[in-house]
DNA sequence: GCGATTTAATTAGCATAGCTAACTATATTC
DNA sequence: GAATATAGTTAGCTATGCTAATTAAATCGC
């Protein structure tokens, strides 16, 4: 018998968090998002080329799995982050794959852009109270772990 | 003098917690697209119908504005909405203004879409101890407070 | 060692979603 | 009643998602 995610029944209770929790995500990004449009570079762009920069250097089929995202939508993305000299695409042994490396350019534009988007939210934070603030901080750290979860 | 959002300079801690809020929700809805791509519905779409359906009826210019979007981006979408019986265009007495209204479908494909979607979240949270299913609650609830401080 | 298969990436073609600019139709104002 | 303002739509661009088909390189089988 293999493994399985047991198939159990969600409490409503839950069902009510996952909801709210679904639903502020969507519209914290879409706050966000203004700030990110200053960048010039589209969102899908700057999510790709963050993994590259904060990850490091990895074939294109690695950053489509990353991002959760089929091979040819990866390829026109990175296509478009070569175009504006973002990333590069390095040749490796084995002649089918590439190495997509930020460059210089790239990763500037990448703190900017993060420093902006990432200002606006701190700054919603910042009128929060001390206790608010250390249990945002506490769900910020937990987050990941549920995410991967999923 | 006009009450303006104070330009102070966010600590570093703030700024992490910020980043680490932003990229947990990044990656949040990434995985949570995989279950809403079975509704067959776009995501513009399923957050637009999602108004109508929890909000109630409204002009299309108010909707744009609660989805953060331009009214002609707004207008193609319910456009696909209608297409696909799930949103009806009534005429008001304001011959300029349109009611939106879901229809009976689209609040069931709606609850059909959120339940798959929700689900996935909810039996991840369900993994989680007591205790940090609590935090995960109260931040579902203080999230929405920060969003539209933003 | 050479043909067949597998694997990595790209190209082609389609749909959705975002934008601005320009247009249409209705209300409002003077 | 003419001028202006407001609500929506249409047109046309870009970016992003997909599947199917293609190209090129590596690996497998005999």
């Amino acid at each position: 018998m293999t493994l399985v995610k047991r198939k159990r029944e969600a409490s409503p209770e839950l069902l009510e968090t996952a909801d709210k929790l679904h639903s502020a995500a969507i519209h914290l990004l879409r706050r966000l998002r203004v700030r990110d449009r200053e960048s010039g570079i589209g969102p899908a762009q700057l999510s790709a080329l963050s993994v590259l920069v904060f990850g490091g250097p990895r074939s294109l089929g690695e950053l489509a799995e990353a991002e959760q995202v089929r091979p040819p939508t990866m390829s026109r993305i990175v296509s478009g982050l070569e175009r504006t000299g973002l990333v590069k695409r390095e040749a490796t042994e084995d002649g089918r794959r590439v190495r997509l490396v930020a460059t210089a350019k790239g990763t500037k534009i990448l703190w900017e852009g993060r420093k902006r988007r990432v200002e606006s939210l701190a700054n919603a934070l910042a009128s929060l109270g001390e206790a608010e603030r250390a249990r945002v901080r506490e769900l910020a750290e937990l987050l990941p772990e549920i995410v991967r979860k999923i």
